[in-house]
DNA sequence: CTGAAAGCGCTTACAG
DNA sequence: CTGAAAGCGCTTACAG
């Protein structure tokens, strides 16, 4: 079923007629591809007609028509966002930097949600995009190779936000040195029995993030010569209501964890609503510690490794410029993250029961 | 300057060239006229030519190059999304259930945000959505008249979701009864010295809302007999930010309040942070109310007055089918909210020094 | 029910 | 530096 199927249109009948390029055209005196070139700032023409035909324009308030330039041009100057989960604070902020850094050039950003892994598949399928964009950023989702191959096929550029990739330019933290960075806090402060509390993303395998801060959980915990305890890597689906289930979880465990490392702010935040309900002490008893810096992680004294998604959005950006301009892509590297220790995080309860502060303790003092 | 200055674009040589409506047409052994009608199932075609062309058009994998049926057909089939503040909750809700609207329908989603009151202005003088769709929706962004003059003169259809209009169709929910429900709440918990935590938009006079619930609130006091203290009203910007800084000025004052009924969530629990560094106790000491019904509301255990914003997106996806499809609009009333009480309200400590419980307080027993 | 043709409003070689 | 003309890929009266 190739053909789209809308509901005839009727738009509401413009008072003013419609100015088009050949009204400027006739208004100046001049050929319409003068004035296509003069209005683009193309090479040849005189400054004296390419300053007359902008004042016409501006005069008779014209803007030139898209479709007609894409057809015409063979450029769309649209750009598309495919994600998830669209009211996330980490998926919008990425859409508002992207969005700040595609206005100013004159392109304008389509807004598509992949929902779940039926519609990612039909997504795929049916290609609503080829034709309609010059390139779309894809925001924490890991493509498959023809996954990939479609949208090149169609003829669009591709920009990876929030995952990484060796096709494609892409634009990312680098998620196991963050996990690293919020489970060594924890080391440091003397916690051993160290929870994970990971998300699933809704598309399987969208989210590369997931699998990345289990291996800096895991690399950490190697490092610091503690085995991980596979009861206590816990992982559901759905945000911070995801967070609480995982939490009653590790809560109904044998042994509690002293500490949790939370996949992001939002699923801490609901693991605090669990312990605040089992009526655990945090960091007294339990510490918490995830990866985000939203808003509400400063509200609610939340300890977490920062990150700047709308940067991210904003880099995303310059890539796809840097692409339909031909030029190459700068590459950023990763972009960086920072621990931000506020109030759940404290040595554990059983301090005592450790190795002696300063000795052996991976940056225990 | 109307002319926008794109770089120009280089896009991927596609491997497969294009397959245009004419190689579906000659391998159905059809003209052009035929197979426009037949894909897009209008009248006058025999159901055995419609559904020969049809499996044409699906073995060459055809769609339609919408820049050339918007040309010749003078409808872009695309919406705008106009808003100011992406990353917050109810936004980003709408834009999502107005996604999903949209979508089935085959129309695309553009996505602007105004940032601030120059960039509105700038926005409205460019119109840069001007030919670009056939209707938009603004998302909590009240209207000038010669805003909307702009918008209809550009011949796109106009929305409004979130605010309320004579001029244009529109969906939200009540903020004045939105915010009657929170304080009569208060009231009838036997409050007195209510306080409003407002908002002020970064866009002066954007939020219709901010304006409707202060009204809301002063209706509620007064219909309850009880003055307004005009030191308990206090405005502050930014969100949760802004409500933990405003929280810190009613704190400051001579009198505290009792209760403090906030704007949104999001004010509320920058409030909540204010009130946690003062070591003031919610809700013994002061109870806290405001509309929304976060997702983090409920983590926070915040009592709140509910809504839901991605109906609201997908009641506006509606109007906007409808608008294009020449039918009247379906008036949808007020969006239903209802109060939702959790742990941030109680009675006042100073209870026995007010009224006695069924003495002529409203609704105390 | 189907086709031939004009036209949508631009851009881009190609001449001059 | 500028113009005339072809062409982008469709839709839509208008004939038949």
């Amino acid at each position: 079923m190739p053909a789209t199927s809308r509901p005839p249109v009727r738009k509401p009948s413009p008072p003013v007629p419609e100015v088009r390029m050949a009204d400027v055209a006739e208004r100046a005196g001049v050929s319409l591809g003068t004035v296509s070139r003069a209005l683009r700032g193309l090479e040849g023409v005189s400054a004296g007609t390419r300053d007359r035909i902008r004042a016409v324009a501006a005069e008779l308030d014209y803007v030139v028509n898209p479709q007609a330039a894409a057809l015409a041009g063979r450029s769309t100057g649209r750009v598309a966002v495919v994600l998830h989960d669209l009211p996330t604070w980490y998926c919008s902020s990425v859409v508002l930097g992207l969005e700040r850094q595609m206005r100013p050039a004159g392109l304008d950003l389509l807004v598509r949600c992949v929902d779940d892994p039926h519609d990612r598949i039909e997504f795929f399928a049916t290609m609503p995009l080829r034709r309609k964009v010059d390139a779309v950023v894809v925001v924490a989702i890991a493509l498959t190779p023809v996954e990939l191959g479609r949208l090149t096929d169609a003829g669009v550029h591709v920009v990876a936000a929030g995952s990484h990739s060796h096709s494609v330019p892409c634009v990312a933290i680098d998620d196991v040195l963050a996990a690293q960075q919020a489970v060594n806090h924890l080391l440091q402060l003397g916690h051993r029995r160290i929870a994970l509390l990971n998300t699933v993303a809704a598309s399987d395998r969208a989210w590369q993030a997931q699998r990345d801060r289990e291996t800096g959980y895991r690399t950490a915990l190697e490092t610091a010569g503690v085995p991980v305890d596979e009861d206590l890597v816990v992982s559901w689906s759905g945000g911070s209501r995801g967070g609480a289930q995982g939490m009653d979880r590790l809560l109904s465990g044998r042994r509690l964890p002293s500490a949790v490392f939370a996949f992001s702010d939002e699923v801490a935040l609901g693991a605090l609503r669990s312990l605040r309900r089992a009526g655990i002490e945090v960091p007294r008893q339990i510490s918490v510690v995830s990866i985000d810096d939203h808003p509400l992680a400063e509200l609610t004294d939340l300890t977490t490794v920062g990150q700047d998604p709308e940067a991210l959005g904003i880099a995303a950006g310059a890539a796809v410029l840097d692409l339909l301009a031909g030029r190459p892509v700068r590459e950023t590297g990763p972009f960086p993250t920072r621990l931000i220790v506020r109030g759940t995080t404290a040595p554990p309860l059983d301090r005592g029961v450790g190795p002696a502060p300063g000795r052996g303790w991976p940056g225990g003092r």
